[in-house]
DNA sequence: CTTAATATGTCAATAGTGCTGTCCTATATA
DNA sequence: TATATAGGACAGCACTATTGACATATTAAG
């Protein structure tokens, strides 16, 4: 591979560019292909991306609060309070008082929550499945590393809490 | 790192499911995040991330067709013409009739074009770089690899078109 | 030369997702 | 008691994507 070093002797500042416009590239390309699968299952629900969101991170993070999932979505409350009364509404996810803060609601995957959950991450898991198994285990180290340090520093530690 | 192999001994669905969730994760907050710099800029012109699809691809591409364009894109005509022509109109791209089929409208980036084109990349270059450096020459190949392997097949080539 | 296909453009309507700004209630805290 | 915080609700706006129908110019096929 070319360095990414600190070398400034500019041996090849239009490689560089290059490889940088590919990674831009396989970045656009491979989040809309990743996503596009997860779309037609969503849209049968009558849902979108955002309602997906929901989905997963609670999903992923039981009993987190209104204000937790703001922060990690990175929407505002009115963004969020749409998808999120529809799926309330539809019976996906509950809310519960929180017992040391009685102001919050914490949120939760119903069965039925869950169950669509796993239905689309079921279609989603064989596309990222079977990049990982053709690219090999080194690539996959590496498609992890330059994406957490791609993603604002912010954020790695949502991402990195459960698989250490 | 654990095997992607044709392992059937089931020794750890856990953490494969574990590790395609992280995949899943990284890929959204990596493309939030990477995205979230242009929008900014993007916003200062009154522009939106299709008016940036369009630039850059036309940048990356020059004589390409609407057609080609739309293809490349995977959206619509309708949602293609509607920046398309906004950007026309701004004198970022011109049109011209193509010598082989006249019926062709082929594009290209004005001066003033490529500058816009230039600015964004440069905000955005960034973010790609500095991720490249941090992670080393090795992570970087396994990045584009696990990446290509999510893109759909059909387009494949269009990125590996310049870069071999 | 006529017909069909192609490349492009346009109009109208709809949906999803994000934003800002404002106002309100309940609860916690200083 | 006063203030801050968690959450909710309403109105309106912007961008992007969709579908469907229709029009024009040009090419290609019969």
């Amino acid at each position: 591979m070319t360095n990414w070093n600190n070398d400034t002797s500019q041996p090849s500042l239009y490689l560089r560019e290059e490889e940088i416009r590919r990674g831009m590239e396989l970045l656009y390309f491979a989040y809309r292909d990743f996503t596009a699968a997860a779309d037609e299952m969503l849209a049968q629900s009558g849902y979108g991306r955002a309602h997906h969101r929901v989905l997963y991170f609670v999903g992923r993070h039981p009993g987190t609060s209104v204000s937790g999932l703001l922060d990690l979505l990175n929407i505002t409350k009115q963004s969020l309070s749409r998808v999120l009364n529809q799926l309330v509404a539809d019976g996906y996810i509950i809310q519960e008082k929180g017992t040391q803060d009685r102001r919050q609601r914490l949120l939760y995957l119903t069965e039925k929550g869950e169950t669509l959950e796993k239905e689309i991450f079921y279609v989603q898991k064989d596309k990222i499945a079977k990049a990982y198994r053709r690219s090999g285990g080194d690539s996959v180290a590496g498609f992890w590393d330059v994406l957490l340090h791609i993603v604002d520093a912010d954020n790695r530690d949502a991402i990195l809490k459960r698989v250490k």
